[in-house]
DNA sequence: ACGCCTTGCCTACAACGTAGACTGTACGTG
DNA sequence: CACGTACAGTCTACGTTGTAGGCAAGGCGT
């Protein structure tokens, strides 16, 4: 759809009242980000502007400024549109078991929106928890991952000190995961493999010898195998070190009152 | 220094041969760049424009132009000059208490430039490895620190593709542990905590119960013993399931002809 | 019927990245 | 000494961006 406005197979409205709200879906902040969201999978970061995403809903650029008061806040929205895609289950029958699998659905959420990454591991950096917009609890949903994973490892039996210390082990993996995968093949993995060998093909063997030897061991990545084998380590270790008051299987009653909260 | 063009202290160069040579220390890709960093440390990513650099170097911001050919060129350029700061030693003397030291030199580095973190974790992200303009051999020192991993592990007696998975889960760890400590405080870490501390106590207690109980517990966080705790864990799972063939402290010698290159 | 409030459009502006032509200085060669 | 070539640096200009402010029009309570 390259011009919208000259699109033949709209009807030209000639009433605009009426024609006009039924071919639009009548705007709203979530219709606005997913479109937006939309927009950024299809052609990544750089594409989304207001203009062109006011184009996109065949509105104009300026409307969308009800919606999201910035810039900055669209990209905080899609933020939060894909993390909430991120259910978390806090029914600890197992936590190592849930955290596992929670991984591998970040790790597919983040492979299917791999425009968004930059986003989600970026975006609460550069608003930082305390200077949030408090008053609209707008951006607030970045902390769900992390409300949702103590509540659960608390609910496993952990000190919630011990909890937030996994869960940044975990998340810091997790985070860190993603971001080494997606550094192997962004735009497509079908011909990007070959364009890979080709391109440490062309290293300079001088100064990167290890990386030049190692191009077909790098040519075909088991990004879930990885991950799996990351965790395991990570989770067993944590375990091993600061294990929950409760034993594992324990279902989820809250046996913590509160840590010893003086200061 | 708000208008360079009227500062007081300059002689005001009535023959503009020499004195503006001297005054301006002759451009050049290295100049351009390390203003670039210094102007992103001051004032954040965003602050660095063409013209504003421009301005900062008394020059044309067309001028630019010859040093980097695009803003991403300079943005990658930054990277660049950021990471090179991070020397890795690859006399393997002990690889667990090497990479221990450099995570956290890398640690120090990222606390140095906490605007250019998004970029060291993105920017070789949005342009993948096989499409980099190979002409220019620029943004390859991205993949500095991956090969002085590898040859460090490699030297340490490991298995190329273990090494691999080595590195993988090391600088995963890493970046993730980084982005989630830049989160915690961005700005200055003096007055935030008390910012911090007030933020959370205006969340919303009803939906996110765990965090506000954690206010405290937040409030001082120990990036370094973090890290070091997660780094213990991993290093000590990966040597206990992938452990180099020869001892630790074996020299740099380099027992490894090369992985099997057939195809 | 009235007036308000939400929704959306339009114009306008400063700042941006960058293309292309231009000017000056430096220097190797006659 | 004169010249031409190369290159550092500048100037102008264009299209695009985010966004402030004002204005038109429909939905709805009174």
């Amino acid at each position: 759809m390259p011009s919208p406005t000259t699109d033949p197979n709209t009807v030209e409205d000639p009433t605009p009242t009426s024609r006009t709200k039924a071919r639009r879906p009548r705007l709203s902040r979530e219709v606005v980000l997913t479109t937006a969201l939309a927009l950024v999978d299809a052609e990544g970061l750089e594409a989304l502007s207001m203009r062109r995403l006011g184009a996109e809903l065949e509105r104009d650029p300026m409307g969308l400024y009800r919606y999201a008061k910035n810039r900055a806040d669209l990209l905080d929205g899609i933020t939060e549109v894909v993390l909430e895609k991120l259910v978390i289950p806090t029914d600890g029958v197992d936590w190592q078991q849930q955290l596992r699998r929670t991984a591998h659905d970040f790790r597919d959420l983040a492979l299917a929106h791999p425009h968004v990454v930059p986003l989600l591991v970026t975006r609460p950096l550069s608003t930082p928890l305390g200077l949030r917009p408090l008053g609209t609890l707008r951006p607030l949903g970045t902390l769900r991952p992390l409300e949702n994973i103590l509540d659960l490892l608390i609910g496993a039996g952990f000190a919630p000190a011990d909890a937030l210390h996994v869960y940044r082990a975990y998340y810091g993996y997790l985070y860190g995961h993603i971001l080494n995968e997606l550094q192997e093949f962004v735009v497509d993995e079908e011909e990007n493999e070959a364009l890979l060998r080709l391109g440490l093909h062309r290293l300079p063997a001088r100064s990167f010898p290890r990386l030049r030897a190692m191009a077909p061991v790098l040519a075909d990545y088991d990004g879930a195998g990885e991950l799996e084998a990351g965790i395991t380590i990570l989770l067993g270790g944590l375990a091993a070190q600061l294990n929950p008051t409760a034993p594992r299987t324990l279902p989820g009653s809250m046996p913590d009152p509160a840590p010893q909260e003086s200061s």
